[in-house]
DNA sequence: ATGGTCGGATGCCGA
């Protein structure tokens, strides 16, 4: 059997219903994970997502900021919402899907983006960012007997040199200082996670997810990064189809400045 | 050359 998930930053997901809508459409994912939602969860918009046959919505949901929510074809089941940092963001959301005879545990993220400054004696916004990397060092792959883990969402960071357009001119730019890409590297290696996007393309090939707003010409200038991420435990990896980084969707009508990607798998 | 553009708790802050 086939299974789908797809992760994707929408910047808003109350404003870009309709491109939500035209990808759900075209693209058919089993699992769409969707971060930066920005919507109280009274005012998350379930309807369209159920029409579409969504069936199963979990949501994590603050006002104006952040925000994470799953929305399912299949069952979710055991949901949880950890608060990583303990300040009360929205910024994880997790459940169990089973797909066929496995069974999955799903967590769906959005790391801080750490503010400009790269130095948490002056930007608390990066020290949070630290503090919330270092937490994730705890979450492993491989915990619990009989279950596989997927790791989706935007996690605001760059970790390889072809993960953005020119390694040397962000080393100091917040997203791939080498403090939070080593930080990154270090919580796939001790929670045993397999980067999918990864593994079939090798690390001289440019990757990325998103562009910023502000280039006059985003597809001209290409300066991307890759900040959204897919990871599975180990035992997934033989299961992988396909990854598909939907990079017209940057060019659709109000689009978010990340695109979807998605995971193709076959079980 | 150190800007630029988005979004929402909008005339600012976070990304």
């Amino acid at each position: 059997m086939s299974f789908s998930i797809t992760t994707w930053n929408i910047n808003s997901v109350r404003l870009r219903m309709p491109i939500v809508e035209q990808f759900l459409v075209r693209y058919k994912p089993d699992i769409l994970c969707l971060q930066e939602t920005k919507c109280p969860n009274g005012e998350f918009p379930m309807k369209p997502l159920k029409a579409l046959g969504y069936e199963h919505v979990i949501i994590h949901g603050q006002k104006g900021y952040h925000g994470v929510a799953i929305a399912s074809k299949i069952p979710l089941t055991e949901d949880h919402r950890q608060d990583y940092c303990g300040i009360g963001d929205a910024r994880h959301i997790s459940a169990i899907v089973q797909v066929g005879s496995r069974r999955i545990r799903l967590h769906n993220f959005y790391v801080p983006a750490g503010g400009d400054e790269p130095d948490r004696s002056i930007n608390p916004k990066f020290g949070h960012k630290l503090d919330f990397i270092e937490e994730m060092k705890a979450l492993r792959a491989d915990g619990v007997p009989g279950t596989s883990s997927i790791l989706v969402g935007d996690l605001n960071i760059a970790p390889l040199e072809n993960d953005v357009w020119s390694h040397k001119q962000l080393l100091k730019i917040v997203s791939h200082t080498p403090v939070e890409t080593e930080g990154m590297l270090d919580i796939m290696k001790k929670g045993n996670w397999l980067d999918l996007m990864r593994l079939n393309v090798p690390a001289t090939e440019k990757i990325y997810t998103w562009w910023s707003y502000r280039a006059k010409d985003w597809e001209a200038a290409d300066r991307g990064r890759r900040l959204d991420h897919i990871w599975s435990s180990q035992d997934l990896g033989p299961s992988l189809d396909r990854i598909e980084i939907l990079r017209e969707a940057r060019g659709w009508n109000r689009p978010s400045d990340h695109v979807p990607v998605t995971a193709h798998f076959r079980f």
